[in-house]
Parts: structure tokens; C-alpha cells; sequence
DNA sequence: GTCCACATGTAAAGGGTTACATGATTTT
DNA sequence: AAAATCATGTAACCCTTTACATGTGGAC
């Protein structure tokens, strides 16, 4: 039930709306905690009735924006400090691996392969952001958001390391098979 | 809609029924995949149904080993190699990162530190488990497992790095402010 | 005869995604 | 006047988790 720390995280920073907390959620939280516009008002409207956020002031067409409460702020200082954080155990990208004997090694360092490209890919979107967020706000929230960043950076560029290297392996056991695969064409 | 494939991919091994199915998700898929009983069973029915599995034969106490079909197998492939991966963009331990900023240098130390450790010991698991399995299996499966098991490594590895290089930032900020709490004591 | 492992299923509730639905301001 | 943006809300569906529910077969 993270939803709920990410949009008391954000208030914490000021009051904001529904919408000015989605486009948040789209530009900076994309690929950290998604969050989808449903969703978004959704956990307002309970934040709201549990008390710990409140609509501070209205606006035009229909705008409420939302203020973090001392509960809110409670609550979220609670969870960053005393409750551990849980460890993302499902991966789409590792699972494939585990059943790549199905395909061949053709197709199975194909795959590996393309799993190293997107690792760059990733990679260099995040330097490209990391020049643009250069020397932006204070020195705590620059030092986290640095820190967060970081993480990006090296998890990309493991990504392509082991990504390579595993192509690597597949590719010796080709060879290795590839007399195989002769003898048997001239058993023909 | 990952956890039919997990499925197809664990049958293509072999035949098994639910119960050995949920034996193999607590074992090995732990921490890729994790499948409930509740899941598995209501998945290997639709599955059934949708002509990717067939009973292939009953036993004692209702015991039912399911088999996969040419069109399980089909989808398999399918998914293996044209179904691009989806990336895992939820990060709980991340997402408290950028609120950091909430809980002043000390905690958030703490909390990088603690980070630390739990990487430590997920890469000792993850060794021990390589000690486990050497030597297992046929040449295929024996590299992808090992591939596999290369990147959790590889993961813990960078997460521990990563968390330290964090720890050690966040205690420069402190030192920078230690004068001017000093400072701010110094006016009471 | 009791206990443990085997074996399957259903129900309720939570969280997430997609789609539907509506309307008010501001900009061009 | 039209288009874009601002702004909120609801409904249906899917996947996952937790809990409930039941019964059989083998080992000791």
C-alpha cells in the first residue's frame, strides 16, 4: 500500500490538486511508483476521510487542493522509518530466462541481447536526465534526488553488463553444439 | 498476465499437477515469480479450459497431472520470443529515497545502511544457493539457471555498493551542518 | 488411530488498469 | 468559435493476497 506514502511524500513538499499530483506522478514518479488518474483521486478521497490529508482551498472548476495534516506527516514519517521496505520480487525479464532451453540458443541470445540494448537505452535517458536536473533545489532534495538517480545509473549498467555476458555464455554453448549439428546434417 | 507463462513454463518440463506446481513456485520461483495456491489452481483451470494444458492423467485424492499442449507450448514460444518484457517499475525501496528529505540525515543514514545489509545478506543466499545447485541439470539448463542466479548476484552486489557510496554522501551532508546546528545551539 | 503430507477448491477484499463520463476555463 | 488544458469522478475488469473449507492416503 504504497500509493498512499508516495501522494503523502508529495504533499509534504506543499498543497497540490488531484491533477497537479498526477502530472507529478508522470513526470517524476513514472519510474519509480506509477499511478493512474482513477487511482490518484481515488486515495485522496481516503487520505482525505482518515484524516490525513485536507482540502485547503478550492478553485476554479471544481480544484481542491490537498494539504498534508500533522497525522499525514506522522504517518509518513512512520513508514520510512519503521516499516522496512518490501523487496520487488517479480521479474518479467528473469522469469523468460529460466524458460529460454524452450527456444534454441538462436532465439535465447537474441533475447539476451536485446535485453542489453534496452539496459543502454534506459541508461542513457537517465544521463540525459541527470543534465537537466543539474544544481536544482536545495542541497537535501538535490542529495536524494542524486541518490535515487544514481541507482538508476547502476542498475542499467549492471543490466547490460550481465545482459552481455550471459549472451556470451549462449553463445559458446552454440558453438560447442555446432559440431553436433553437423554430424547429425551428414547422418543424412 | 506473466503467471499462466510461469505455468506453460514450468509444464514444459514436464507433466505435474497443482500441487507439485505450488511445491516448485515455493522452492524456485520464489523470487521471480510467486504464485499463491489460490492463483495456481484458478489459473491451470482456465488453462485447461483454453486448451493450453490437459489433464493428462488422475491419482489418488483427487490428484490431477496436468500436461502441456502443442498450444501451450505454442504460447510459450510466443511469449519467449515476441512478447517484449515488461520492465519493473515499482520500487518501494526507492520511492522512500526521494522523501528522505523528511526524516533528517541521521535516519535516513540509518536507512541506507540497513539497505546495505539486507543486500549483504540476499547476496550470501544467493551464494549459498549456487553452492546447492552446481553441477545440476543437463548443459541448457544448467546455464540459464546459473544465468539467472548471475544477476541476482550481480543485483545485491550493486544494491550493497550502491547503498554504502548513499550512506557515506548523506554523512558528508551531516558533517556540512553539524556548525550550523552548533550555531543554532549556541543561540538558545 | 492419529498425525502429517497430499490435494483441491471457493470467497472476500485490496490494488491496479482501462474506459467511460462530464464539465469549466483558458488559449488561439 | 474552436481547441486545448484543467479538473474531477465512476464502473468494470484483472491480478494478487488472505482466509476459509474440505477431504484422502500413507506412515508410525
Amino acid at each position: 500500500m504504497s500509493l498512499r506514502h508516495a501522494v503523502l511524500g508529495l504533499l509534504s513538499a506543499g498543497p497540490a490538486s488531484g491533477y497537479d499530483l498526477l502530472k507529478t506522478f508522470e513526470l517524476s514518479l513514472e519510474n519509480v511508483w506509477p499511478a493512474t488518474q482513477s487511482q490518484l483521486y481515488a486515495e485522496l478521497g481516503r487520505l482525505a476521510q482518515e484524516g490525513l490529508v485536507r482540502v485547503a482551498a478550492e478553485g476554479p472548476r471544481g480544484r481542491k487542493e490537498y494539504e498534508i495534516t500533522e497525522e499525514g506527516r506522522a504517518e509518513l514519517r512512520h513508514w520510512l522509518v519503521e516499516v522496512s521496505p518490501a523487496v520487488n520480487r517479480r521479474s518479467d525479464m528473469l522469469l523468460r530466462v529460466f524458460f529460454l532451453d524452450q527456444v534454441g540458443t538462436g532465439a535465447a541470445r537474441g533475447y539476451l541481447e536485446r535485453l542489453a540494448e534496452r539496459a543502454v537505452h534506459e541508461h542513457d535517458q537517465l544521463l540525459g536526465i541527470r543534465e537537466f536536473v543539474i544544481g536544482q533545489g536545495d542541497d537535501a532534495l538535490r542529495l536524494y534526488g542524486d541518490i535515487a538517480l544514481e541507482w538508476g545509473l547502476r542498475l542499467t549498467a549492471a543490466q547490460r553488463e550481465w545482459a552481455e555476458w550471459a549472451a556470451g555464455r549462449v553463445a559458446a554453448l552454440e558453438q560447442e553444439k555446432a559440431p553436433e549439428q553437423e554430424k547429425a546434417l551428414e547422418q543424412k
